[in-house]
RNA sequence: GGCGCGUUGGAGAAACGGUUAACUCACUUGCCUUUCACGCAAGCAUUCACGGGUUCAAAUCCCGUACGCGUCACCA
C-alpha cells in the first residue's frame, strides 16, 4: 500500500481562523493515524492578497499545537518547493499539456465579453452561464494569435453532455451533470494559475493520496475529476468537512472577525485545550471520551465518523474544557504555568504556590487570574451590605461581634498557618455560640472586600499575611460601626 | 434562479429497523461547604423539521414539502 500524504494548504492572508485550524488537525489526524506523512504547502497564487507575516503566524500556530509536519517550505522535502510562486513555470507547462490533452482550451475573451453575456442573460432572466465562444478556436488559430501576443487564458473544457461524479468519503457519491458545470479558468492572463488547477497540480506532484477541505469545495470538485481524467492521474480520496460556525446562519470567519486561534490563546485558552474542542467540531469519538491529547485523538481518529452538518462553535464549551485542562495540571506546572500571571497580579510577599493551589479550581481561563485576584494587592472598597447573608444568617450586630472578636484572637496568634487560624476561628464560633459561617463570612468579607473570593477566610488571611489581615479587619470594623 | 449539501433538546452529539432517544456543555435543583468554584446526585427531547409511504416494527429505508447553508470570480 502506498504511503498515506495529506497536505495543509494555506494561503497566508491573515491570521489563524479557527476553521483552517481544525482542517489542518483533520489533515495530520488522516496522515497520523494511517501512519502517514502531514504536508505543509503555501498556495500564494493571488498576490493581491498576500498578507505580510501570515507565513510565520502559520508556522507559529501549528508549532504551539503540536501539528508537525513531513515537508514544507521551512524544512524541505523530496516534492519541493512548497511555495506556490516557486512554482510558477509548471503550472503553464501542464496548462498547455491539458490543452493538448483536450481537457482545456485558450480562451481570448475580456471580462467585458463575459460580464455582456451576464447582462443578457439577466434581462432575459435567464440563469446566467457562460458559454465560451473560444471553444470553436482551432488550436492553431488559438496558437497563433497566442505568438501575436495577444492576451489569453486556459480555461477548462467542459464535455457538453454526460454527468461527472465523484465519491467522497464523508458526502458520498455525488454526481452532476456536465451541462451546469462552468468552463472555469485556469491559467489566468498573468500566468499564474487559479487555485483549482494549482491545487490539482501540486496535489499530483507531490503524490497526495488524501485531500481533505471544506465542503464549500463540493460542487467544484466534480471539475477536478474532469482534470485528473483528462491527464490520466490517479484520484486522491476526497474528504470534504463541514463548516464551523459561528452561529445557525454564518460561518465562522476571518472578515467578521471571529475568534482566530491567536484571539484565543490571548484570552488565556490552551492551544492543547483548542485543538482538543475543534476536534469535536464535526467529529465525534466512538467512546464517551471528551479529553484526548493530540497522540490519543491519533489513536482513535477515524474519517468514518466524520459529520456532514454543520457545528457551531461554543465558547462556553471551550471554556469548560479549558479549566478541565487546567484542573489536571500537576500543581507544580500548574504553579509553572500561572506564575507569570501571578507576579503580575500580586506584589505584596506571599506564597504564590499556594496562591495558585487555591486558584487552580477555580480557573477555567488564565486572563481570570487578574481579576480573581485583584483583592491581594489593595482592599477594594465595598458595601456593607455585604457583609449580610440569608445564608450565613449574619446581621450587622453579629458582624461587629464576630470581627471584633477575631481581631482579638488573630492578634494572640503566634502561628498565622491554616491549622491554626482555622481552630481559632472555629473556636471563637463556638465561643460566641455562632455558627461557623457567622465568624467566617464576616471576616472573609473584610479582608476581601468582594462577593467571591478563590477561597475561604483562613487561605485569604494566610496569602495576605497576619499584619494585612488584620489591618483590613480594623477597617471593616470601622466601617460597619461607622454605618450604625 | 440552477445545481449540491444539510436538518436529533439552547450548543456539540450517539444511535446505524426492534427495550425508558447515550454522553458532554449550558441551564435548574439538591448535597458537600467559611463565599465562589471544584466534586457528587438529580431534573431538563412522550420525541428525532414537516407530510406521506414501505414494514409486524422507523430518528433510522423511500418519496415529497419547508427551512438553512454552499456554489455558480482571471479569490482561495
Amino acid at each position: 500500500m502506498t504511503k498515506v500524504r495529506t497536505r495543509f494548504a494555506p494561503s497566508p492572508t491573515g491570521y489563524m481562523h479557527i476553521g483552517n485550524l481544525r482542517t489542518a488537525l483533520y489533515e495530520y489526524l488522516v496522515a497520523k493515524s494511517n501512519g502517514g506523512d502531514f504536508i505543509l504547502r503555501i498556495e500564494d497564487t493571488d498576490q493581491e492578497r498576500l498578507v505580510e507575516g501570515a507565513t510565520d503566524i502559520i508556522y507559529d500556530t501549528l508549532k504551539t499545537v503540536g501539528l508537525i509536519h513531513d515537508e514544507g517550505p521551512d524544512i524541505g522535502g523530496n516534492y519541493g518547493p512548497y511555495v506556490q510562486s516557486e512554482r510558477l513555470s509548471m503550472y503553464k507547462e501542464y496548462a498547455d499539456r491539458l490543452v493538448d490533452l483536450g481537457g482545456a482550451h485558450y480562451c481570448f475573451c475580456t471580462e467585458d465579453d463575459i460580464n455582456e453575456q451576464r447582462k443578457y442573460c439577466e434581462e432575459h432572466n435567464e440563469g446566467f452561464k457562460f458559454h465560451d465562444p473560444c471553444t470553436s478556436i482551432s488550436l492553431e488559430e488559438a496558437r497563433e494569435r497566442i505568438a501575436k501576443g495577444e492576451q489569453y487564458t486556459v480555461r477548462q473544457t467542459i464535455p457538453a453532455t454526460g454527468a461527472t461524479h465523484f465519491d467522497d468519503e464523508v458526502y458520498g457519491r455525488i454526481e452532476v451533470d456536465n451541462n451546469i458545470l462552468d468552463e472555469s479558468i485556469l491559467l489566468k492572463s498573468d500566468g499564474f494559475p487559479t487555485y483549482n488547477f494549482a491545487n490539482i497540480v501540486d496535489d499530483h506532484q507531490m503524490e497526495m493520496t488524501h485531500v481533505v477541505r471544506g465542503n464549500e469545495y463540493l460542487s467544484s470538485t466534480p471539475k477536478y475529476n474532469l482534470i485528473y481524467e483528462a491527464f490520466g492521474w490517479d484520484i486522491p480520496t476526497y474528504i470534504h468537512v463541514p463548516p464551523v460556525m459561528k452561529d445557525e446562519h454564518q460561518k465562522l470567519s476571518k472578515r467578521n472577525g471571529d475568534a482566530s486561534f491567536q484571539d484565543l490563546t490571548k484570552k488565556g485558552y490552551l492551544p492543547a485545550a483548542i485543538l482538543n474542542y475543534i476536534a469535536l467540531l464535526g467529529w465525534s469519538p466512538e467512546t464517551e471520551q471528551e479529553i484526548y491529547t493530540l497522540e490519543e485523538l491519533c489513536k482513535v481518529f477515524s474519517i468514518k465518523r466524520i459529520n456532514k452538518s454543520p457545528a457551531i462553535f461554543d465558547i462556553e464549551k471551550l471554556t469548560w474544557m479549558n479549566g478541565m485542562y487546567l484542573r489536571n495540571y500537576s500543581p507544580e506546572a500548574f504553579y509553572e504555568l500561572v506564575l507569570p500571571y501571578l507576579k503580575e497580579t500580586i506584589h505584596i510577599e506571599c506564597d504564590l504556590f499556594a496562591v495558585s493551589q487555591m486558584i487552580q479550581p477555580r480557573l477555567s481561563l488564565l486572563n481570570e487570574i487578574y481579576e480573581i485576584l485583584d483583592f491581594v494587592d489593595e482592599l477594594p472598597t465595598y458595601d456593607n451590605e455585604m457583609y449580610i447573608s440569608k445564608k450565613m444568617k449574619t446581621t450587622y450586630e453579629i458582624c461587629i461581634t464576630s470581627l471584633t472578636n477575631t481581631l482579638d484572637a488573630f492578634d494572640k496568634l503566634t502561628t498565622w498557618d491554616h491549622d491554626s487560624i482555622y481552630e481559632c476561628l472555629k473556636g471563637l464560633a463556638e465561643q460566641l455560640s455562632f455558627k461557623n459561617g457567622q465568624v467566617m463570612w464576616p471576616c472573609r468579607v473584610a479582608i476581601s472586600g468582594k462577593q467571591f473570593t478563590p477561597g475561604g477566610a483562613v487561605e485569604i488571611a494566610i496569602v495576605l499575611g497576619k499584619e494585612e489581615t488584620l489591618r483590613r479587619i480594623k477597617l471593616g470594623i470601622e466601617q460597619l460601626n461607622a454605618a450604625q
